[in-house]
DNA sequence: GGCGTGACTTGAA
DNA sequence: ATTCAAGCCACGC
């Protein structure tokens, strides 16, 4: 067991770390873990997350597209989770992305 | 054990 | 400015 689930585990630890109404990008976390060119793996954790409490709703590509909405439940679930909080999106799309950003390696 | 895919990103043409 | 391509690591068959 065991084994260095730390890449796993990392990416979940920030992706609880993201405060209420603010987002990331599977980039940021990677680069925050070392992994800048490996964003992949950080999607792929995620897709490991289900059923662990890590907000992958916040999580979205550098676009502020939400890339991962289509391996939620729902289709709108993850939007709504997103509108939830305070955050806007349209299409998919993060208003405001820029603003609402959190970036681990510059926050933390 | 090998090949392909995948919730991405960055760089070069 | 946009479009194309390559890179990264892990998991599934």
């Amino acid at each position: 067991m065991a084994k260095s689930d730390n890449f796993f585990e990392r990416t979940y630890e920030v992706a609880r770390l993201i405060p209420y109404g603010r987002i990331t990008s599977y980039g940021a976390i990677a680069k925050y873990l070392g992994a800048a060119r490996s964003a992949r793996m950080v999607g792929w954790a995620m897709n490991n997350s289900s059923g662990k409490d890590v907000p992958a709703h916040r999580v979205v590509n550098r676009k502020g597209i939400l890339t991962g909405k289509h391996h939620f439940d729902g289709t709108n679930l993850m939007q709504q989770l997103l509108e939830s909080e305070g955050i806007e999106v349209i299409d998919n799309q993060i208003q405001d992305f820029d603003t609402l950003f959190w970036d681990p390696t510059q926050e933390l």
